[in-house]
DNA sequence: GGAGTTTACGAATGTCGTAACTATC
DNA sequence: GATAGTTACGACATTCGTAAACTCC
């Protein structure tokens, strides 16, 4: 697991949706299905439910959308921040 | 900046000396070397201090190791543990 | 047939380790 | 000459994007 995991992870969860998060991260959608994949892989667990129309949240995502969030704000605030 | 830059910051920190946090981290010092350095190129800051003897962590750097730490623990809560 | 996600596959990028270099004692 | 860290460079793995496939309406 890496940073950028955690950052498709927020971006999916965020818009429940694999096209716009991609363009809202700036890669393809392909792509960032790839790491999502991976990374509940690597969780062992689902992070999303697969519906017919899209993705959603699963429980066990909502859980871990929070760690996520913590990791990737205090991981940002020291590395992007020009003045902090 | 990823999950493995802070690892090895820990190790290095921790270590106060590359060799033994290669070691420690199972991977060739100069490829530890090397992370560091992208690291501190992208925070924008040394977070060591090399000496003629070895190096120790910069008054950044020591600031910086709380924040990895929590990162890298709260990444580490989910996604190694089996359990609980 | 359209919207949404996943699989296939080659290109680009990054990480790693070995070997060589630099500097201090 | 030994210890400690960095630079050079080729091998290997990962990530990425394009194209094609799959699924449900």
């Amino acid at each position: 697991m890496e940073l950028r995991h955690l950052r498709y992870f927020v971006g999916v969860a965020e818009e429940q949706h694999f096209g716009r998060a991609a363009e809202r991260l700036r890669v393809a959608q392909p792509s960032l299905s790839r790491q999502i994949q991976d990374l509940e892989s690597e969780m062992g667990f689902l992070l999303f439910d697969r519906l017919p129309r899209g993705v959603r949240l699963s429980a066990a995502g909502k859980l871990f959308l929070n760690d996520a969030r913590r990791i990737f704000k205090t991981s940002m605030r020291r590395s992007d921040a020009p003045s902090g």
